[in-house]
DNA sequence: GCCGTTTTCGGCCCGACTGTTTTCAGTCG
């Protein structure tokens, strides 16, 4: 081990010491000595063998220990042990501008936060502002710094590339003289998380040096990876890869092809392959001959298929559907009339009740159900009964102002014995109630499942809320048993919530199909904190999609009285 | 953790800056 590895790891001791609130001069004793190993003349090794090192001064007894320890073994098991005692994600922490040790350590004991993900997440729910000596400039400083973070990491949310989907949809209309494009790869397919972009262009000229050239000038600060004649490869700006493929009459094939996803592929590949065709990375082959298509949709004719949309294209039974015509008809943006699980201030939403209902009214919605977090949530600021009643008031007011309907709603914390945070005399009067587990993650999937359940058959509950409570890139959810849920849901006809937030995603849209074939509906639900996270319910819908769901199968693709119906007598069948 | 010694334990660098709070705490360099 050489003299930056051993400073590196004295510096990293020095870290988890910090965290861990040791007294700061012991802090202190292991960076001086990481800057002494990293500057002090000579081979380390010598020095230790020769016990000079212990004649520096900074360095005593102790630390000549640990030090000679890591040159002569390469590790240290007082490293390894102090290691343990602390989550890992904490160390990412430490990278946050504005967040030294001591605020850390505050989020971590006070939030229980241990991820990025997950300080993220706590931001957008204004959280951080409950703790001592935060406020909302360092609450918005720390969401920039993660923003940036994230940026280097290798896989991303769909909000992250959502907007940067746009810039580049921008960059080509108004800087490439092209026939067509398509923004294919995973996002194509709106996968939860998504590595990198891929873009298929279709240029008039196939001129590649002005493509090359009109990159450069527009996104000065990328980074060309690779490149050949019809391809090219940078490191954006943005923080993501973008691969530009250039196609000439290919065009759909590279289409087709880039999408994926390679499990789709795969199959594709066997099926047509026992048609006597075959499945290249450069076109669709009889014999020696490459087939010709002008569109993607010919290709799917080519083999008696139905269309397969690009969100179901992930090698499970989509190509028997295809062959059978069994596509289902998935549910497009101008099937969702309304939106349920919306906060507002009273708990921990950033906007005002008024200020929520009038952009869903704006977004063309039909209804908004209100849902803020129930008393138990307290760093939510859950709503005590008398907020709640005030609330109620509020609403029957806003109600005379607005031709949306507002359904008066709550988010119902289960507790962790799988009863709810609210008296059933209360529950009763909601018009809708989401239950979701905010506490006690800790389960076994066998407990989680009952807990869940319990919950579910409580007779005022009509939807799930994010059924496992993970979040992506952040902590997994908590076990459960997905398949029983489902089961149980439909038995008692509670809807379960496909939460569109981009760190959510729960459901898991490989559940959704399972659902839909119990009769379970499912609701698209943004769980917005600010009124410009309504549009969560969009962004988020190509995944709900992937779940090959249907108008049908969808809570809020019901008008307000079909809703009201559904309501009404899912307690009445309980 | 280390140092320095009045050899047994008290002291260990600190100012600028920022944000929160209204006199101070935490971070950074």
């Amino acid at each position: 081990m050489d003299k930056k590895q051993v400073a590196e790891i004295l510096e990293e001791i020095a870290d988890i010491l910090e965290l861990k609130g040791e007294v700061e001069f012991k802090v202190r004793a292991y960076r001086n000595a990481a800057r002494i190993i990293r500057d002090v003349k000579g081979d380390l090794k010598e020095l230790v063998d020769s016990g000079d090192l212990a004649k520096i001064k900074g360095i005593g007894p102790n630390l000549f220990e640990k030090i000679k320890e890591l040159v002569n073994t390469g590790q240290l098991k007082y490293y390894e042990e102090l290691k343990k005692s602390i989550p890992e994600g904490l160390f990412e922490l430490l990278q946050i501008r504005g967040l030294g040790p001591k605020r850390i350590k505050a989020i971590y004991e006070k939030l229980g936060i241990t991820t990025l993900a997950e300080l993220e997440y706590a931001c957008r729910e204004n959280r951080l502002l409950k703790l001592e000596g935060f406020g909302k400039t360092i609450q918005d400083k720390v969401l920039k710094e993660i923003e940036r973070l994230k940026r280097s990491s290798e896989y991303h949310l769909i909000s992250f590339i959502f907007p940067i989907v746009k810039a580049i949809e921008d960059f080509v209309n108004s800087n490439l003289d092209v026939i067509d494009f398509t923004i294919t790869g995973s996002w194509r397919r709106r996968k939860e998380i998504i590595r990198d972009i891929d873009v298929v262009l279709n240029l008039k000229q196939k001129n590649f040096n002005r493509t090359i050239e009109a990159i450069q000038k527009n996104f000065p600060h990328t980074k060309i990876l690779k490149s050949d004649d019809n391809f090219i490869s940078l490191h954006s700006e943005f923080g993501v890869s973008v691969d530009f493929i250039l196609s000439d009459e290919d065009y759909a094939f590279k289409v087709f092809y880039t999408t994926g996803s390679k499990e789709f592929l795969e199959k594709f590949g066997k099926h047509i392959g026992k048609l006597g065709f075959e499945l290249k990375d450069d076109g669709i082959y009889k014999n020696a001959d490459k087939i010709d298509f002008s569109n993607e949709v010919e290709i799917f004719e080519k083999f008696k298929m139905k269309f397969i949309p690009p969100e179901i294209r992930e090698g499970f039974d989509e190509i028997e559907l295809a062959l059978n015509g069994e596509i289902p008809e998935l549910i497009q943006e101008k099937d969702l009339l309304g939106v349920f699980h919306i906060h507002s201030t009273y708990s921990d939403g950033s906007d005002t009740l008024e200020d929520m209902i009038a952009e869903c009214e704006k977004l063309g919605f039909k209804f908004v159900g209100i849902s803020d977090h129930s008393k138990s949530a307290y760093y939510a600021g859950g709503l005590t009964e008398d907020r709640l009643i005030q609330q109620w008031k509020e609403i029957d007011e806003l109600q005379k102002k607005f031709k949306i309907k507002i359904l008066k709603g709550a988010e119902v914390d289960i507790l962790p014995d799988g009863s709810l945070d609210y008296s059933d005399e209360i529950l009763s009067k909601f018009d809708f109630v989401i239950a979701s587990i905010h506490s006690k993650f800790r389960m076994t999937e066998e407990e989680a499942t009952n807990r869940i359940i319990k919950a579910m058959q409580n007779p005022y509950v009509t939807i799930l809320g994010h059924p496992t409570g993970r979040l992506l890139l952040g902590r997994d959810g908590y076990p459960v048993d997905m398949k029983k849920i489902i089961d149980e849901a439909s038995k008692l006809g509670v809807a379960i919530e496909f939460n569109a937030n981009p760190h959510r995603l729960d459901i898991d849209w490989r559940f959704i199909n399972y659902a839909r074939s119990k009769g379970v509906k499912i609701s698209i639900n943004p769980d917005a904190h600010a009124i410009g996270e309504i549009y969560y319910t969009i962004l988020s819908l190509g995944t709900a999609r992937k779940g090959m769901l249907t108008k049908q199968d969808v809570l809020n693709a019901m008008n307000v009285s079909e809703v009201q119906n559904f309501l009404k007598t899912h307690r009445l069948k309980k």
